[in-house]
DNA sequence: ATGTCAGCCGGAGGCTGA
């Protein structure tokens, strides 16, 4: 089975090419981000009709995430756990029923975690404490995740920058929440509790991106930097069969700044 | 590292967040 994530950066600006993008990729699971939608105005019924389920978490303006599926879903959960008090809308988890065709196999259960990690620009600000807290509490539940020894991804926009070679020019990014040591710390240890990145472990090139600023031509020179991701538990690591970034949708009309990350599990 | 975009409020365009 495909499961994707992206950052559509707005569904209502964005629901033509978000439905072009699903009739083409076909993923069984996406994930999206920045929905910048409230549940009530989530237009669920255009994704309905091409076939899938959804569940959004959404709030006014900005954030909210997304989680559509081919097959229905079970025990959703939004919000990350560790602090009531956050409003932030950025995580949706949920179990996702296997295909029909494996109903009664020995399929695992899949759960899937589809987050939009915060920004934390700029330095200086309480937003930056903000993102460090936050992955934090995201590391904090991934261990009691991974403890369950399931099928566990957990996908989407980290607003980290891992590695140099993430960046077309690293060196505009050392001021920038997305480049700190501090955030490319936390991203190691969420890692280290056992997970596999899924793009680096199949494509250790440079200049993968799956993000271009809309300013200053960046997606024309191919100024991008590689800040959506998929990581996966060990038990889905075992099925893992591919993994791809879909370039090309950067650059059709009204697009998104991100593009789609997806990858294939054995069903 | 700015040649932009989306959504809010409110009824134009300035502000915020990215």
């Amino acid at each position: 089975m495909k499961i994707a994530t992206w950052n559509i950066n707005g569904v209502k600006a964005r629901l033509d090419t978000t439905l072009a993008w699903l009739r083409e990729a076909t993923p069984d699971v996406a994930c999206l981000q920045e929905i910048k939608s409230v549940d009530e105005g989530f237009p669920r019924e255009a994704f309905e009709e091409l076939g899938y389920h959804v569940e959004t978490h959404g709030q006014k303006g900005f954030n909210g995430v997304a989680i559509l599926s081919r097959t229905p879903v079970s025990e959703v959960l939004r919000g990350l756990p560790g602090d009531d008090s956050d409003e932030q809308a950025r995580y949706i988890e949920a179990r996702i029923e296997p295909p029909n065709e494996t109903r009664d196999g020995d399929a695992r259960p899949l759960r899937v975690g589809c987050l939009y990690l915060p920004n934390g620009n700029p330095l200086g600000t309480e937003k930056f404490p903000y993102k460090l807290a936050w992955m934090q509490r995201l590391i904090a539940h991934a261990r009691a995740r991974l403890a369950d020894e399931e099928r566990f991804l957990l996908l989407g926009d980290y607003n980290v920058i891992p590695q140099p070679i993430d960046a077309r020019n690293p060196q505009n990014w050392v001021d920038d929440a997305l480049f700190q040591p501090e955030s490319r710390s936390a991203f190691r240890a969420l890692l280290g509790l056992g997970f596999t990145e899924a793009v680096r472990s199949v494509n250790t090139d440079k200049d993968v991106y799956t993000f271009w600023d809309y300013q200053a031509g960046a997606w024309q020179k191919n100024n991008g930097i590689r800040i959506d991701h998929v990581l996966m538990s060990p038990e889905a690591t075992d099925g893992f069969e591919g993994a791809g970034i879909d370039v090309h949708v950067r650059g059709w009309e009204k697009p998104s700044d991100h593009v789609p990350v997806w990858v294939r599990l054995a069903a």
